[in-house]
DNA sequence: AATCTATTCAACTAATTTGTATAATAGTTT
DNA sequence: AAACTATTATACAAATTAGTTGAATAGATT
């Protein structure tokens, strides 16, 4: 084990890349990062963790560029290096959700669970409004819209829904979407709309998804 | 921690599909397995590894279905489940080759030490040959070469390539390919071909690579 | 049916990883 | 310059992982 091969090596600085996000608490936090910067108090609360040990996670995956950290004022703020770490969780899920059988038992039982009826993805939409007019609301956190969002896409974070009802007409259908498939803010958005008989649908896919399919199709 | 919500289930099970990438040798049989289908004793040869090892390794990979096994006589033949397994694996090597200093260093130690002079990508391939006719050898051992290979290619398994030097062109650019980038026949098949005064280029990319970019074409 | 052979299982040790609590640090603000 | 605060480092126990050797198994061949 003195002088190994450069290819030996090569796999073993790879699998440090994969190692980083090969823990759920480390992969939920590039999640969360793919939505907007965040401070390590701020993500700390979002997986329910010590400031320490998030921290720690934060290391990790600073070590193998997956974020960057940056001071302002009294935080240092965490952000995703750019674009292929995306890629890279997004072709892990795809994985992961066609081929897992118990991924796919924990999500039907999430489907059953919530109650939707109908969800539909980024390519029924950029179908859909093809074709007609889409009302297209964002329910995720302000901050998080304001950091990017699917154009023509309406901030109304679900806090603030039941109030701001009226914005919304009764005769379009309404499309919600919030931080993606594992996300549940747009699954309660379409709960309340239904009950006060909107039309409304649930886009699973988030963001993130349509910011890596625009890139898709900016590739021809 | 009893009972945990979905959200932290899925990201446990999600953790499981890169956990098991996230091992040099399981990394490394998952490169090889991209070229074509292997016993377990062969594999654990290519790896250089103990067969009970390989054989836990296999397993580990099959649990999360990043692979399959199938008996085949007195052996028993695994594979790469399907291309979503090369996407995952393209996506950690995009990050990984950009992004990690230590791999950079050692890509370029790996080249410098090579004396590679020049080397081309798909791309550059798909754009030379529509503008000229191009001599595409493919160094691999024959039996990868038989379970696919870039159209038009040749195979010339780097061990056969000395005796079947008169079956190639003096005046015209030959290019080389083998695995991909870390492997090291195309950078060896170079140096005979330039020694004996042959105008070759080696291709870093491989079938896979190759197969990949197809897809990608295709989704227009 | 007996033998053979490739593969997998079991048991074990060494090494690594995880998470928490507490202490130290580094930068901001007053 | 002092006080403050967010973040990171340290130390530790519990759990998990990696690899080896030798035994067991399951299927194929004779």
């Amino acid at each position: 084990m003195s002088a190994s091969s450069i290819k030996e090596q090569v796999y073993q600085e790879l699998s440090r890349v994969t190692h980083a996000i090969s823990n759920p608490k480390r992969m939920e936090l590039i999640d969360v990062l793919s939505q907007k910067d965040y401070s390590v108090e701020e993500l700390s609360k979002e997986i329910s963790m010590s400031v320490a040990s998030t921290s720690q996670h934060l290391q990790v995956l600073k070590s193998v560029k997956l974020v960057n950290a940056q001071r302002q004022g009294n935080f240092i703020i965490y952000s995703i290096t750019d674009d292929s770490v995306l890629r890279l969780v997004s072709a892990v899920k795809e994985l992961g959700f066609r081929k897992i059988a118990e991924l796919e038992r924990l999500i039907s039982d999430f489907k059953a669970d919530k109650n939707i009826l109908e969800s539909i993805t980024i390519n029924d939409l950029l179908a859909r409004s093809k074709k007609e007019k889409v009302i297209l609301i964002d329910v995720r956190p302000e901050d998080e819209y304001k950091a990017g969002h699917i154009p023509n896409a309406v901030s109304i974070p679900l806090a603030q829904l039941k109030k701001r009802l009226n914005e919304l007409p009764k005769n379009q259908t309404i499309i919600a979407y919030c931080r993606g498939p594992l996300c549940v803010m747009a699954v309660d958005a379409i709960k309340i709309l239904n009950q006060k008989k909107f039309k409304a649908i649930r886009m699973e896919d988030g963001y993130v998804e349509w910011k890596l399919r625009q890139q898709e199709i900016n590739q021809k």
